[in-house]
DNA sequence: TATAAATAGGATAAAATTATCCGAAATAAA
DNA sequence: TTTATTTCGGATAATTTTATCCTATTTATA
């Protein structure tokens, strides 16, 4: 479904959002630890979050990885599966298909286009303070 | 979402179906043709799923793959999927999980199911035999 | 039985994804 | 201003996926 690459970024965004409540700002390392991620892979996607605006870096000593504070509620999957996978999951044909095209569908188009509408829809309405407050509350878990 | 070896699977076993109908058997070549994929692949991926019993070989001359024509009303897109991609689509965690967990959820698990479940319908009621109709009845395409 | 036609399958190769390493650049504090 | 800390970014390596090639095996027919 999604790369690894992307399931790393958005676990990683989940526990920078937990961090960035309290003020703090997070390394690489730290979130590869509790992501369970291999840490300079993980670093090399956060600075791709970074290109995105999706989280902010701060440099030098006593810097880090954090998310404002106020925006936490409006960050969505959909922005960090973008980031990092395109948006290929979003108008990429189930197929293959060089495009997925109304007026040239594929033989799973009308079907596949139900699923995606759904995923999209799911991604787009899934905001990363949910999801950091589920962690918080031990209702969910960011590794095994 | 699927593998390019699960594309060419679904499209090549549509491809074999319409010929079914027909008591015609086709060849890697006629069908790499067909949905526009590397021909040497696709003979493997058909090998897969001979083995896997969705589609059935016949060697020597005069041979090629087939399905039988009584059968394509209960092939459906979940037996191909799962010959070549696995199950890992219906029973993985959506953020890479060691196991999808009900009692040691993942963040996204709750709402990433319910898609995921979406899709196993789909694909699970989704036969041969309907897909082939379209594209003989030039509703749908198995290539650009 | 010999021949031609076709799938099966092993060995590689190419490309994409995942992962590691190291030095450069930036920054806060001493 | 120096030092310690930390992200940035390029180079490289390992792994997986995708793709190709060649030979063996099977089978219908002449
Ligand atoms: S054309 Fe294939 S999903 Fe739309
Ligand atoms: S635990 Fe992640 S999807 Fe179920």
């Amino acid at each position: 479904m999604f790369s690894k690459a992307c399931e790393y970024g958005i676990k990683a965004s989940i526990f920078i959002a937990i961090n960035s409540y309290e003020g703090k700002r997070v390394s690489p390392k730290e979130i590869a630890k509790e992501i369970n991620s291999p840490q300079a892979f993980t670093a090399k996607i956060l600075q791709a979050l970074v290109r995105h605006k999706v989280i902010n870096s701060v440099k030098g000593a006593y810097g880090g990885f954090e998310i404002n504070k106020n925006e936490l509620k409006y960050i969505n999957l959909s922005q960090i599966v973008k980031a990092i996978d395109g948006d290929n999951i979003y108008n990429g044909c189930g197929l293959g298909l060089d495009k997925c095209d109304e007026n040239h569908p594929c033989p799973v188009h009308e079907k596949f286009i139900t699923v995606r509408d759904e995923l999209k829809h799911m991604l787009e309405n899934t905001s990363l303070e949910e999801l950091a407050l589920d962690i918080k509350s031990g209702a969910s878990f960011l590794k095994a």
